[in-house]
DNA sequence: ACGGTTACAGATTTCAGATTTTGTATTCTG
DNA sequence: CAGAATACAAAATCTGAAATCTGTAACCGT
């Protein structure tokens, strides 16, 4: 049921998130987003251009929730920047697992949005890679890092930890060695960083 | 159509991997299998107790097909082993990028059994391994790489390189810089094998 | 008995027709 | 006129009956 105001953005994207939850992304229509706000779903149309577009942005606000947490990590001057850059991985892992599990509905819809190659996913995977960066120029400015083009190593640390963050991997995140099997990989790339 | 003589596994083989190359892991059935050889299904299951039996060493036999060249570098003592690594590496890429082009279904049919845990893939994986943890155990004894449990160290490199040999990753495998991607990663695995 | 066929039950897949869903255009209401 | 409802066409999805497929058992012919 609507609030009360005119309709708008925000208000549909946490219909939409309630209703991806309930439903899935598989079953979830703007029909329904409609029948949560008491709303004929042409109202939806009137914010969003088309359903891609609505599952786009409610992904979006979803992946961005904890994307400060991390954020706060890469940035934090206090960590020496490879024990950063551990901690870093790891949160990640943490939080992708949380999200799976958590909310495996709304992880589902992420999935799709990666496999289509939507604007979200690439936007979300640039933003870890900025943040990447950072520890890794930190890194490089202190010597505590070889120097190197910050950006190539960011991609190819991201790359190696594939395994660890990909959504159509997620389905092996549950597996008892993973924590043991992110640390090995992570001591391999620190060596290898310098 | 049957060549002549009593029907033999290999036969069988050869003939599910025809159909399946024809109608893909989707379409292909048993009946097809008995079509192919002019023989009743049931024959088939005289020698494969099921379905997933079949496509499981189907899948074998395709996979150990190109094996033999990978192993091959792996235990080429000519080459020193950090280089060696590196092409065992850019060898393991293209020829999974060369198996999922040429032969998309039978390589769609290999992604099935991935997903489904399958005996064939958990030992194709293991042999990969075996022949990773060789180059190493050769880097570590001739003091190439910096001793520590190959095995261990294997897997973590093969974990690393996910992005380039996983078959649900397959879909980027196209993707223009990915030669040099797998290139920056060898570079950053190498630099922390010592 | 060996190497295969035919027969069959239950699970799965197919396919056409009915229903929903998406997205747009027009209409309504305050 | 702004904000939303209704109406509608084309596309996608659902449904359920018919067909096919899987796996087993009983049955030939040599």
């Amino acid at each position: 049921m609507r609030a009360n105001g005119p309709l708008d953005a925000e208000t549909i994207l946490s219909a939409t998130e309630d209703v991806l939850r309930r439903y899935g992304p598989a079953k979830a229509t703007v029909v329904d987003v409609g029948k949560e706000l008491g709303v004929s779903h042409a109202a939806v149309y009137k914010h969003f251009p088309s359903k891609a577009a609505l599952r786009d942005a409610v992904s979006r606000r979803w992946l961005n929730r904890d994307r400060d947490a991390l954020a706060a990590i890469a940035s934090d001057t206090e960590i020496p920047p490879p024990r950063r850059l551990r901690s870093w991985l790891v949160a990640l892992l943490a939080a992708k697992r949380a999200k799976a599990h958590d909310e495996p509905e709304l992880f589902a819809a992420y999935q799709l949005l990666v496999t289509g190659n939507s604007a979200a996913a690439i936007d979300h995977v640039a933003d870890l890679l900025g943040q990447l960066e950072a520890v890794l120029a930190d890194g490089m400015a202190d010597g505590s890092f070889r120097r190197a083009d910050p950006a190539e190593t960011a991609r190819a640390v991201f790359t190696a930890t594939t395994r660890f963050h990909h959504p159509g991997l997620a389905g092996s995140w549950t597996q008892p060695g993973i924590e043991h099997e992110l640390d090995v990989v992570c001591a391999l790339l620190l060596d290898g960083l310098r």
